[in-house]
DNA sequence: AGGGACCGACTTTAGACAGCATGTC
DNA sequence: CTAAAGTCGGTCCCT
């Protein structure tokens, strides 16, 4: 509500407004909610990864909401409306400690100080909020209101009880947590939602709760297969989850696809599943709450078996409670190891935030951007920069540690050896590379590696880019197992120059790694059938898409870095191959496939039907198109229509 | 010969943003 | 640094 005050303010005097969310399906949410306002006349906009409208034209808009990154990205571009930014809310402003995405809120908070916009930081999880006020220079305004109110529990095994913060006891038959937690839900006709710290640990779960749980009646069950349908969940996955749906049980982690946790979701909400066994996947944003929620809190985590944070279990905890329809939530912890780790979870206040804007990584990365966008134009200038961050408040009380004095005896020659930053005395300013890496929104190391290894080789195979690009410090963060085994093939494919080497400073595990994304990709593009690749290369179908989604920026990034430094070739070979792995289709298809309504598969139908490029199209008359298997009339005439367009264009 | 219980060695472990230009099957 | 589950292959025993 304050984030909305300070918005609709701006909007009054003139301003415009940004809400800016860690998450794209948040970032949808509040679209969603802030549309409300166009009845007084705000005109509201969405900028993600998956909408863009580019830079500029953002204009057009009173209210913006986005992703960090994103915004992150609008501020590097420096649109002229820039100037017109009256407010920046920050959702969920803990992030900032976040090793991978933290530095990004820093820099935007920076941005936004720098444009004079007033700040509105939000967070449900902070035990610092005095502290990150004073750096953001903003007021602190602190509420413990709930729509429900919240009591947490935690599970004594010893004396087979669960024990409340509100004082009250409750028993657990036969000191089995699970079961009696099942049958208390049954009796009592509310939903749980279960947070375990592993994926298979979520899935076996659920199928043993499937098995204490009776079948539900027949329309509800079909109700249920056909929100996964209408959602478009993979068949592999519809067939795993069956046995459990039927019995109103469902698991939901990150390796299913979009599809299969949006009918999770939507059933859950809906009252037709009653059991939800998750990973923290529906800790953050997603709105799915819960009567009792029951968390697990080990997780195996650099090489051992750790507690997860306060700010972890809070965040989970916050799930218990449906506004609409319960006067309580309860959220209870499954595994203490005794009563003091119960209290300090609940009575505890989540660890206090510190910057993240201290890894060379994040260093390297935001000190080009902060060049290349123009914002820092000479030596002390940047020091002066750098002054304002978190991270410099930090390290100096912490440690007294001058981080400006780091990143410029470090973090600045590095990049000036890449070649993306050059001096003229005490000015700086961009090269060409530098540019292009800093507003493509890859880590300068990538674009150096690709470099490279690209430089003075000729032209290699798609397996051999897309290995490369695997194993870039952008990519390897994807998830991925089954890559042991791979070594003596790995090997004999480095050898007979199919894919590349280990590169300096990529360890055996990263290129081994890479080189299992490599084949899943060449598979990809070369039209194997998507249920084949999940079951054959045993990942999920949403590690498919993310694996999908980043090697498909990281080829069009690469190409553009490669025709910033002249190589030709490169930068056209990996623009065709961009396109491939956009649509997973072999280079023939690739003119079919830019027509709106054709993906790879109907594309290949219409190939084997003879109709090969878009004036094919134009020439053979609707009938012989409407005839292709799963093309019908309407469909044929959507296709004319748009090959017309693309052809005027 | 075939089936199944049992055992030990080995493997694996949460999540999700970014470019560009518009929808997928 | 505080673990636990699943997979795979082999052995042994019974029918």
């Amino acid at each position: 509500m304050i984030a909305e005050l300070a918005l609709i303010n701006a909007f009054l005097k003139g301003r415009k407004g940004i809400y800016t969310t860690p998450l794209k399906t948040l970032a949808n949410e509040k679209y969603e909610e802030f549309s409300l306002w166009s009845k007084i006349g705000a005109k509201i906009g969405i900028s993600t990864g998956d909408y863009d409208e580019p830079g500029e034209w953002l204009d057009k808009y009173d209210i913006i909401v986005t992703t960090y990154e994103r915004l992150d990205s609008l501020f590097r571009l420096r649109p002229k409306w820039l100037r017109k930014v009256g407010v920046v809310v920050i959702d969920e402003l803990h992030n900032i400690s976040d090793g991978e995405r933290g530095p990004t809120i820093e820099l935007i908070a920076i941005y936004a100080l720098k444009l004079g916009a007033q700040i509105v930081g939000l967070s449900a999880t902070l035990s610092n909020p005095e502290e990150l006020a004073e750096w953001l220079g903003c007021k602190l305004v602190l509420s413990s209101w709930r729509p429900v109110k919240l009591i947490e529990g935690f599970y004594i095994k010893r004396r087979s009880i669960i024990a409340f913060n509100d004082g009250r006891i409750e028993e657990v038959l036969n000191n089995n947590l699970i079961d009696h937690i099942v049958r208390s839900a049954l009796n009592q006709h509310y939903q749980v939602i279960i947070f375990q710290q592993a994926r298979h640990k979520a899935e076996s779960m659920a199928k043993n709760i499937a098995l204490k749980v009776p079948v539900i009646d027949r329309n509800t069950y079909l109700e249920i297969i056909d929100k996964f349908k209408k959602y478009e969940a993979l068949r592999s996955e519809i067939k795993d989850l069956d046995k459990l749906v039927m019995h109103g049980v469902a698991y939901h982690h990150a390796g299913l696809s979009h599809g299969a946790r949006l009918a999770v979701e939507n059933s859950f909400r809906s009252g037709l599943i009653r059991f939800v066994v998750a990973t923290p996947t529906l800790a953050a944003g997603i709105n799915m709450p819960a009567r009792r929620v029951v968390i697990y809190t080990r997780r195996f985590e650099g090489g051992y078996v750790k507690p997860i944070s306060i700010a972890e279990y809070k965040q989970m905890a916050g799930r218990a409670g449906r506004p609409q329809y319960d006067v309580i939530g309860e959220a209870i912890i499954a595994d203490v190891k005794d009563e003091g780790e119960g209290w300090r979870y609940i009575n505890g206040r989540p660890e206090p935030v510190k910057s993240a804007l201290i890894s060379e990584r994040a260093l390297r990365i935001h000190t080009l951007s902060l060049i290349a966008s123009g914002y820092v134009e000479g030596i002390d200038e940047l020091r002066d920069l750098l002054r304002k961050t978190l991270a410099y408040k930090n390290l100096l009380e912490s440690r007294g540690v001058d981080i400006t004095n780091y990143v410029i005896k470090n973090i600045l020659p590095r990049l000036m050896e890449m070649d993306m930053i050059r001096a003229d005395g005490r000015y700086l300013y961009p090269t060409k590379l530098g540019l292009t890496v800093s507003r493509l929104y890859v880590d300068p190391l990538t674009a150096i590696m690709i470099i490279d290894e690209l430089e003075g080789i000729g032209k290699p195979s798609p397996l051999y880019y897309l290995t490369l690009i695997a194993m870039t410090p952008d990519f390897t963060r994807v998830r991925m197992v089954g890559y042991k085994g791979l070594q003596r093939e790995a090997y004999s494919a480095y050898e007979s120059g199919l894919i590349p080497g280990p590169i300096r400073g990529v360890s055996l595990y990263d290129w081994l790694k890479a080189y299992k994304i490599g084949l899943i990709l060449n598979q990809w593009i070369n039209e194997v059938d998507e249920d084949y690749i999940i079951t054959t290369f045993k990942i999920g179908a949403g590690d498919l898409n993310l694996i999908i989604e980043t090697a498909s920026w990281l080829t069009y990034a690469a190409s553009k870095i490669c025709e910033s430094v002249g190589l030709k070739n490169h930068a056209n070979e990996l623009n065709k191959l961009s396109l491939r792995v956009r649509y997973g289709v072999k280079e023939e298809l690739i003119d079919l496939v830019r027509i709106k309504g054709i993906g790879r598969v109907r594309a290949r139908l219409m190939y084997m039907h003879g109709i090969r490029t878009i004036d094919d199209i134009l020439n053979v008359g609707i009938e012989r198109i409407a005839k292709i298997p799963m093309i019908g009339e309407v469909l044929a005439n959507n296709i004319i229509n748009e090959a017309k367009k693309l052809k005027n264009k």
